[in-house]
DNA sequence: AATATTTGTTAGATTAATCTAACTTATATA
DNA sequence: TATATAAGTTAGATTAATCTAACAAATATT
């Protein structure tokens, strides 16, 4: 059995495997950074994954999970995500309120409970961001992340998921009316600065930045 | 902010209240017995909840939550009790399930949560238990509680609440085709063992001990 | 009232998760 | 390559929650 802090710890090097796209190798500092604690602690705890055979990695070295603590992690991340879908689906929770409250509940022991929140759900592909929702059995929903800044003039798309999951990022989604699904047609790009002027869905086509064109992933159409 | 565990000591506390009927006292051998921990230990926690003035207490003296910490416990037995008519309601638990998990989900900590789960229930009164759930404004939904065995031979009643709720009574229970609203008819009482012959809905009639009577809690009729 | 039993407390230790400060190893740069 | 910087580890301390063993107070029994 897993303690919560270990929980967090393996699921923030899932994370960061992610991100890291290529390689899923991940660092103490940075994976202390991520989870704000300091690097001593990680090393700590490190040790701790390593007896465990969660993680594999030797002193000054780089951090992989072991196949075991990939399943672990997988099945946090199954639970995190379908958590969210509820909270937004059942309980009217917009976007940027569900994350806070989908930590805790990740947690909650009971296989049983997962299982038949995805039923009530319908077995959900993708959470309220866009992203894919591990299956029971591991697998997870393969997709093609495209980002809307790769887009060229005239290119039209849907929003797939959202890249930057912050409240402010995803409030001001909201205020742009952008959503899951959302269509977007892209109407100019300056090459300036890298900002698009796009249409977003039946509305007025405004500007965005580059650094909104960077942090939403779409579905080319 | 409460930790998860004086939380669970909050509660314990409210639960033994309610228990020991007229006097709301409680010994530090009887709470550490029924949370399972040493006596020394609860001896700690108890010194802690008084700093937070959350319970009235002083050396070898009884247990008493104040004001305040009647109000904390309040909120965690209504989030059990909401998250146990859930798992019954919506992921289709039985009674005997829901106990463990609701230990866990009870301490999520949100306020909305709760509200907003509430609501999606419809406002509930009593859990799948039979026990009253409290309000958001602390308010308790105030019930006579009469015992099975309580009853006279010829009396009709339903099926209130379960005075016991370990898994081993409600599994008999759920044999026996008895649950909340069911309507039994005392058909003989056997004074030598305060056993008690008895129609349960519209089955045959059968024997039930005197341990089995006085553990149901009935609404005459 | 004297003593035995029950009840509750204290002191000291343990474990998990964290910290700071000092140290070591690896990597980048001049 | 020598050295400066970044990255990572170790040692020792802290806090919360728990324990055991020894002690103290309250209550019950003769």
């Amino acid at each position: 059995m897993l303690s919560y802090t270990e929980e967090n710890y393996l699921k923030a090097l899932l994370k960061l495997s992610f991100q890291n796209e290529d390689k899923p190798e991940t660092g103490t500092n940075e994976m202390a950074a991520y989870l704000g604690v300091k690097p001593a602690t990680a090393t700590d705890m490190l040790k701790k994954l390593k007896e465990k055979e969660l993680v594999s990695y030797k002193k000054y070295g780089k951090i992989l999970l072991t196949e075991m603590g990939k399943k672990s992690a997988m099945v946090i991340l199954r639970k995190h995500r379908l958590w969210e879908t509820f909270l937004c689906e059942k309980l009217d929770f917009s976007w940027d309120e569900v994350h806070e409250v989908a930590e805790q509940l990740e947690h909650i022991q009971s296989q049983k409970l997962v299982d038949k929140l995805e039923e009530l759900l319908g077995f959900p592909q993708f959470d309220p961001h866009g992203d894919p929702i591990p299956k029971a059995n591991g697998e997870m929903p393969e997709i093609t992340r495209t980002l809307l800044s790769e887009l060229q003039e005239g290119d039209t798309c849907t929003v797939a998921s959202v890249k930057d999951t912050s409240a402010m990022f995803l409030q001001y989604l909201e205020k742009l009316k952008v959503r899951i699904g959302t269509r977007l047609k892209i109407k100019e790009v300056i090459d300036f600065d890298g900002s698009m002027y796009i249409a977003i869905g039946e509305g007025e086509p405004r500007s965005v930045s580059m650094k909104f064109a960077e942090s939403l992933f779409v579905q080319k159409l």
